[in-house]
DNA sequence: CGTATACTTGAATTGAGTCAATAAGTGTGG
DNA sequence: CCACACTTATTGACTCAATTCAAGTATACG
């Protein structure tokens, strides 16, 4: 017979679990409930604290570039991080923008598969990779946390790659809008109205589609009254029906 | 001190393993190298055998829908899985297609986020959701495998994102090609000619393109000699440089 | 052998891109 | 506090790659 102890519930494996009193610099962190540490109690949480470095950058600067090797793995805990991949031309595309409580760096090759900058100030933890593989193997709650994240990132991709394949520029800018403002409701805010952190480039380079098409899109959208624009990087949903229409290709 | 036995080997935790005498229908599989189940000694296979079920299903037939209930996870082992998510007006994003090895219906969400549908006969391991997060328990070997392809699949799904929203129709098509012959090689088949079990309208809507300029694209390629066509679904890689060049963007 | 299906080819259209200029912020130093 | 430079965003005119619409031609199948 087994003694190792307490079963692990069965179900809810995936679930980001409960947030318990927490253990040094996770104690003051905004985005301990979303992070993939959410699952340790105290005690485990010890654990993943001796393997974890504190990490900042300023906007603008890089944390690792696309082909470097990947030794960490990163948890972003204030701020936006940009991630994108190049063509040899200079043709870019933005995966994705990661807010606190994503991670970043999974990587299962020895190199990083794409370039993570910053583009505000950022705080991050992060993990050698070695270790915190090692470290799964004591904190299985830890490895089924991470494998469920992988999984969420899996469908966002998947969502991405049917944005970028059949819908219009004006679906695009609105799929957009509404995915921050889902993602800001995510972490606390009300998500309306959604703040635009990132240069109309990123937007741009994010949707597959240039600077000026996605300036001219959001311009439409607000003479069409569906959304108002406070100033530029600030977008109130005025009409969240039509706004939901247009994502999903219902209008006129 | 912990008497749980063997440490796993640190770093090459998401190695696929070599390939072990296997169990019964395992025995005669041609995907055993391939799939997640390859990390498994015969001892744990055993464990695996007993909560899976073997599948079959014909060309066209689906596997499950987007919005289904997400009971199973797969394990492709013959034949094409096409993948696909669609817009309530009927476009269609195909999202990838999977080949013998792959794995299917890791959905973090109770539901499917996306439709699979068999393009030719196909033969699937089927395991029960619940049952198979719960043996991760106990072979934990299964689970980092798991997670290392997933990381694997979020790094392609990077690469379609990459494709969807910056390359062109002729950059599309050959890096569509070129990886059709790469994941043929990972099988053990040469990869050229390489062999197209999907329509030309899978292929479109694989590549975010309509089938017309896909059918005008493969035209094209064949008319400047960088492949050759002995028949509409046979493709021989004639000029590798040139193909490469161009995937890349380094075209004339 | 005929009919349906899949694929190719052609001509015309269009949504988004390119090129070019203007406007609106943002920050700096006098 | 304003003038200047600099960056970022908007707007306009024109172009073009890919789509749409429309035949046509193979290919498979009962």
């Amino acid at each position: 017979m087994s003694t190792t102890g307490a079963k692990v519930p069965p179900s809810d494996i995936f679930a980001p679990g409960g947030h318990k009193p927490a253990l040094g610099p996770c104690a003051a962190c905004a985005a301990r409930q979303l992070a993939f540490c959410n699952v340790l109690e105290e005690d485990d949480l010890g654990q993943l604290l001796k393997i974890m470095t504190e990490t900042s950058a300023a906007a603008g600067q890089a944390i690792f570039y696309e082909g470097d090797e990947a030794s960490s793995v990163y948890n972003v805990t204030e701020g936006v991080v940009r991630v994108s991949k190049m063509l040899p031309d200079g043709r870019r595309q933005i995966t994705g923008f990661l807010f606190p409580g994503d991670f970043l760096g999974l990587a299962h090759d020895d190199v990083y598969a794409y370039t993570a900058e910053a583009i505000s100030p950022i705080r991050m933890c992060r993990f050698k990779r070695g270790k915190l593989l090692d470290l799964f193997d004591e904190l299985p709650h830890l490895e089924k946390r991470l494998l469920g994240m992988a999984a969420d990132e899996l469908a966002a991709a998947q969502d991405q790659i049917l944005l970028l394949g059949r819908k219009t520029a004006r679906e695009r800018v609105v799929s957009f809008f509404r995915l921050l403002a889902k993602q800001a409701r995510k972490r606390g805010d009300n998500g309306n109205p959604i703040s635009l952190p990132m240069s109309r480039a990123d937007i741009a380079d994010y949707l597959g589609l240039t600077i000026e098409t996605v300036s001219r899109t959001i311009t439409k959208l607000s003479k069409d009254g569906v959304i108002v624009l406070p100033s530029s990087n600030k977008v109130v949903l005025a009409d969240m029906d039509a706004l939901e229409a247009i994502e999903m290709g219902e209008e006129g």
